[in-house]
DNA sequence: TTGTAGGCGTTATCAT
DNA sequence: ATGATAACGCCTACAA
């Protein structure tokens, strides 16, 4: 083994001893910095080879001030499986670029949050952070941010600033082409369950709906419009109001899949079967949407692909490269499965 | 605010002054290092807190080579919500203690799965690793922290050495006593769906079931026992094959709930009502159990307070604290739902 | 019980 | 284009 003095890797001494330069040249080449003769460069970069030299991250840091790690904040959920697809891209940006994430999951709203992630700043020194809905609106930690300097990036927030950077897919379009799907059914009692009320989506979500109704000459009836809050629980009693109806609906249109899954359990319960009596459709495209007994009709989004993206951007941001012209905008796909078919009438 | 010199947090120097001591006392009294006078030590804590000094991780690191840092390294898997909860156990811990926890999702089994994680533990210099199942059966890997004298923590192994760090739960007991409710009902023909052959739960459980079936008189039937992999499809596929048998069982027991979830949407393809032609159950009670129709009979671990466990174990080991006495395994619950019942006939 | 000196492995500054 | 040297903030060893 390469070991040496210190019992642990190689350090810059070793590397610039071996190279036969000094230190200051072996961190220009580190660095990828100008200046340096390609052959020195080469010399250099045989030597770390040879020494399996890797930089010592808290020499760096120390030294630098730059931490090579993010963090990604998010509300600490139930159902992990979006936030599962969003680590996925996350880590693999992450990974590709040479940073650490760092996970911070938190109670929100909580009276302590501002102060814990302040600690959290405090104790790791991130160069940047990745804030997911609906912690991305709230002012009080952006404009902390903003004070200390350290760049964000925020996956669907409800708005933002023009330059900051954003992620987010055409709510609105996909449940609208999913109403239209619906309505095409020949559906025309179609309900409708919110997200919940802190996330852009919801908004946006219930806007398709409304947008799609109004250009089939459909009309908009509250009754059959509830305001659920993206879990299981929520979708399931909203169901159950709703078909409980003198007139219930032929067909339910749920925000996200927990609520959907909710949705369908409450139509066993009140003997309707999906998607005979009742059709029922999501939104994300989980595990469980493929999973429920029927497959769940319901819109995936391309999370892990949204996720790569903005962990891309906020790392350029940070290395202070321009950032990709790219539009922050991603577009969703249908899924059709077996809970949605033509009314029974 | 409370800026000095270098316009970032305050120092060890700045304290120093404020408390009218050296900085080494400081540093005494930052690490509850003993031979300071509690007066001294009161000083330099009502400094510390007036200038609200947190303590400069990187520095530490590169004088000490502590990171205090732990990294829990898992496979990436398709269904999130066992290592959810995992994490929910393992932030606790380490939240308290005051360490940070990085994440390390690996492809597994995998050629470059060792090189991987050593550039990672050189990358990050980490204090400590916890291995989830079944990354801890590795020999190589194993070897590996060893050698480089990196404490580690096992979850769920097959085996390890007798002063391992280790928790898991007693899953043998917990498919036996699944296993005889089952009997209980009545239920004589009954299939069973291992799970991945990797991992150590998979023959514990298995020798559960085999044990409360001779303890009942009933004969092992090797057509009712079928390889899984802890995955939906699996638990389809062989529940599928199951449930085609001239003389299909009754009752199915698969090793998790995925595999549950799989078993239920296979008997609905082939006709089956469960738990009237069928019942099923599975283990682990992950948010999907109560939220498929039927909600699934399974065991609840309590995996939250084992992944606690572990960390505070593996953190007292870290910091040569002599480790708790406890026992590191945990008992699980049954959780009666409505996917079982008595046979038919 | 407390303090001083030296070093951890980088990056930054300013020469050359 | 390259190098000497001083930070960076803390801990360890040793002294007092």
């Amino acid at each position: 083994m390469n070991k040496n003095k210190n019992g642990r890797g190689a350090t810059i001494t070793d590397v610039a001893r071996r190279a036969g330069v000094s230190i200051k040249t072996v961190s220009r080449v580190m660095n990828n910095e100008p200046n340096v003769k390609d052959a020195t460069k080469e010399k250099v970069q045989k030597a770390a080879l040879a020494l399996n030299y890797e930089p010592n991250m808290s020499a760096r840091m120390l030294a630098g001030s730059k931490s090579f790690s993010i963090a990604l904040i998010y509300e600490n959920p139930h159902e992990f499986s979006y936030l599962k697809r969003v680590l996925d891209g996350v880590f693999d940006a992450c990974g590709r670029a040479g940073y650490s994430l760092l996970l911070k999951p938190c109670l929100y709203p909580h009276e302590n949050f501002l102060n814990e992630v302040q600690a959290f700043l405090k104790q790791t020194r991130i160069d940047g952070l990745i804030l997911t809905a609906p912690l991305g609106d709230d002012e009080e930690l952006t404009a902390l941010l903003e004070d200390q300097g350290i760049p964000f990036a925020l996956i669907a927030p409800k708005q933002h600033k023009a330059e900051a950077i954003v992620v987010k897919c055409d709510d609105e379009l996909a449940t609208r082409t999913m109403t239209e799907h619906i309505i095409s059914l020949g559906h025309r009692r179609i309900g409708f369950i919110k997200g919940h009320p802190d996330h852009a989506a919801t908004d946006l979500r219930l806007s398709g709906y409304k947008v799609a109704l109004k250009q089939h000459g459909l009309k908009y009836d509250a009754k059959l419009v509830r305001q659920g809050y993206f879990d299981f629980e929520s979708g399931q009693s909203t169901c159950k109001r709703m078909l409980n109806l003198k007139n219930p609906p032929t067909a339910i249109i749920a925000s996200n899949d927990d609520m959907a899954a909710g949705a369908n359990y409450a139509a066993r319960e009140l003997g309707f079967e999906v998607p005979a009596d009742v059709s029922i459709t999501g939104f994300d495209d989980t595990p469980t949407a493929s999973q429920l007994w029927p497959p769940l009709t319901t819109v995936k989004q391309p999370i892990t692909q949204m996720a790569e993206f903005i962990t891309h951007q906020l790392i350029a941001a940070i290395r202070n490269e321009e950032p990709a012209a790219d539009t922050g905008t991603f577009q969703c796909d249908l899924v059709l499965r077996s809970s949605t078919a033509p009314p029974r009438d």
